[in-house]
DNA sequence: AATCTGCATGGAGGA
DNA sequence: CCTCCATGCAGATTG
């Protein structure tokens, strides 16, 4: 940590700022970028999407549309952004535009495709789109695009380090200057970064990454609706306080949440701090937290909590729908500037130091903008928030780092639940629907879904055990707790899968979809005729093949009881099961009649041995067996067929 | 039919 | 009088 200029020209930030670590140029070299640079590809949209969900859509940046991340075009996408590029493959602002379009980017495509089916991890973990891409195969991709897209490479920028890092030069990489983020696709992390991931995720980050602004922290943006922006740096503090207390408007006294708070001595509304049109907000929104509080939590989190605003939730706001309404001021004030009504993904940490995306956005109103967070009921649920209750919304510096606290109003007093309480109640909040760090699902060396910030809180703040079980729950696909009343509600669970659909992440379809990727990529088989060239990258062999892989046909692997261990096969004809070879690969289609391992067996009319066993390992009796040329057998091929499909639409994209 | 989604409307409160 | 925002509503979508 130091004091350096922001090599992104295009960085909100381009005084003197901290910076944390450099930014791997694709011809070596690092450029140093701020604070807030350097934190952004942390939380930026592709990483989640490819590292931790890796299912789901994402929005671009650009064009607003959407992309399925597990599409071979949209990994291309994410590669490429590690050399400037930010956008989707559908987007004309990106340098990658169309690339997805081309007959060139066929080949890059099964490249790609090559890639995912060697990336398969042995034990079937969905680590391929969480492995490193190789430089060697990124430059490649990157030759072949350049080729393509010379208009977008001048050659003077080709692999000139200088050139990328020189002054300004590197805007002409950012498609939109407002953009002002470098995206750190992690999938493009070097190993260094691995390494150093928990040391990054320990850092304070930009939780909403977002369109980062010319000025003021977290999301300023030069002129918004015409109001013109303080320039102001680095947040005060939690001391910005209650030097101005404001006359109780009639709103906040009228209020359910806050008039309890009233009758607080300490919880005074303070005034907001820095942001767009602070002077601005009315004092019902001024964060009503008090000094003990901000104090207590401040000194735990090591770091400066700084309360925005907060809000008293309507009707409909703590309602089914699952929109939650925010003042206007307060959203041009603190989220990022959005052009689009679509809006875009934000991520708000949760007191218990989870990681929930919200969508972001507006809807024109009268002239006007209105603005909303989509998404919210499995938070606010998880929170057990009915209308009346306050949340709150809070800043951690450095990093902006958002935080979503509540306070409850409640019989005899108010109940906080805000990374900002005094801690006297907090909530038993569950964890369902909550939209986990994907991370600290998907990585298997563990949870790092709970910033260093967070853990700082005092236990009863975070989560109960830190570690709450997993469950896929294939209703919501989301962690479950111990079953808060809310999540029993059927219509509700429904309800926030599909709006978690909106939100393009961690809902039913995407773990769904995730699965069936992953079961997609036992298939992959690389190419009979195939032969692989070898390359080593960093001690690790990696085969690459020139051409595409093939689907391969599933099989069960069974363990015999004198040890060691069996595959099988099923006949596509007359669906028995034959034993083959540890090592034999299938063809998508295999009968009796291509077993060549076992020419005993080798004719449909054969029976099948050793069916006790398999029988055993799979589950099933007799009866199922007859079922099993039925509708075993077409269930079996269907799922099949699902996963080939979600691997054949890839390919086709 | 239920739910989602985008927009419109009108009351409340501030200027 | 104007702006904001809570909520309603209708068309679209989904199961």
């Amino acid at each position: 940590m130091g004091q350096k200029i922001c090599m992104n020209a295009s960085c909100a930030t381009t005084n003197t700022v901290e910076w944390k670590k450099g930014w791997p140029l694709r011809a070596g070299g690092v450029a140093d970028l701020c604070f807030r640079c350097g934190s952004a590809y942390e939380s930026s949209l592709f990483c989640d999407t490819f590292h931790k969900e890796q299912s789901g859509w994402r929005e671009c940046f650009l064009c607003h549309k959407r992309l399925h991340c597990g599409c071979i075009a949209s990994k291309l996408m994410v590669e490429l952004l590690d050399f400037g590029g930010v956008g989707c493959t559908n987007c004309s602002s990106c340098y990658s535009s169309s690339l997805n379009k081309r007959s060139e980017s066929q080949d890059l495509l099964g490249r790609l495709t090559m890639m995912l089916a060697e990336r398969q991890p042995p034990n079937g973990e969905s680590g391929i789109l969480g492995n490193n891409i190789d430089s060697g195969r990124l430059s490649q991709l990157c030759q072949v695009v350049e080729a393509n897209e010379p208009d977008r490479f001048p050659q003077s920028q080709r692999g000139d380090p200088k050139t990328l890092l020189g002054g300004d030069k590197r805007e002409e990489f950012m498609p939109q200057p407002e953009l002002g983020k470098l995206f750190k696709p992690e999938s493009t992390k070097s190993v260094m970064e691995t390494r150093d991931m928990q040391e990054s995720l320990s850092q304070p980050s930009l939780s909403m990454s977002l369109a980062v602004t010319p000025s003021g922290p977290p999301f300023p943006s030069g002129v918004v609706e015409g109001k013109k922006q303080s320039n102001v740096t680095r947040s005060p503090t939690v001391q910005s306080s209650c030097s101005v207390l404001p006359k109780p408007s009639k709103s906040a006294v009228s209020t359910p949440g806050t008039s309890k708070a009233a009758s607080c001595p300490l919880r005074s509304a303070r005034p907001p701090v820095e942001g767009r049109g602070r002077n601005h907000l009315l004092p019902r929104y001024w964060p009503r937290i008090t000094d003990q509080e901000l104090q207590q939590i401040s000194g735990n989190l090591n770091s400066k909590i700084v309360p925005l605003f907060e809000k008293t939730l309507s009707a409909s706001d703590a309602g089914r729908i699952g929109r939650l309404v925010l003042p206007k001021a307060c959203a041009e004030a603190y989220f990022p500037s959005i052009h689009q009504s679509e809006g875009i993904p934000l991520k708000i940490q949760d007191v218990k130091g989870k990681e929930w995306t919200f969508q972001f956005r507006f809807w024109p109103n009268n002239n006007s903008r209105m603005y909303v967070l989509e998404g919210v009921t499995p938070c606010i649920q998880s929170m057990q928030l009915q209308a009346g209750d306050t949340v709150t919304f809070s800043r951690i510096d450095p990093g902006g780092k958002l935080v979503l606290g509540f306070r409850k109003t409640a019989c005899g007093g108010e109940q906080q639940g805000s990374g900002l309480t005094n801690g006297t109640s907090a909530e038993d909040t569950s964890s369902s629907g909550v939209t986990e760090n994907p991370s600290s699902i998907n990585d298997p060396a563990g949870p790092l879904q709970m910033p260093k910030e967070m853990k700082g809180l005092p236990e009863h703040l975070s989560s109960p055990d830190g570690e709450i079980s997993l469950q896929k729950n294939k209703n919501n696909g989301v962690r479950t707790g111990d079953g808060s009343p809310q999540i029993k509600e059927k219509k509700r669970t429904r309800n926030i899968g599909t709006k978690n659909k909106r939100l393009l992440l961690h809902n039913e379809e995407s773990m769904e979809l995730r699965l069936t990727w992953e079961e997609a990529q036992d298939l992959l088989r690389p190419s009979p005729s195939a032969k692989p060239t070898i390359v080593t990258i960093e001690d690790n062999e990696f085969e690459e093949y020139d051409e595409p892989p093939v689907f391969g046909k599933k099989t069960v692997f069974t363990s015999r009881p004198s040890g060691g261990q069996e595959q099988w096969a099923q006949c596509d004809d007359c669906s028995k099961w034959r034993r083959l070879p540890l090592d034999a690969l299938l063809p998508s289609r295999w009968t009796c009649s291509d077993n060549v391992w076992d020419l005993d067996r080798c004719s449909c009319s054969v029976p099948e041995k050793n069916l006790k066993e398999l029988e055993s390992f799979l589950g099933v009796g007799r009866e199922t067996k007859k079922q099993r040329s039925g509708e075993k057998q077409r269930e079996g091929r269907k799922e099949e067929a699902s996963g080939l499909e979600a691997l054949a639409s890839a390919a086709a994209l």
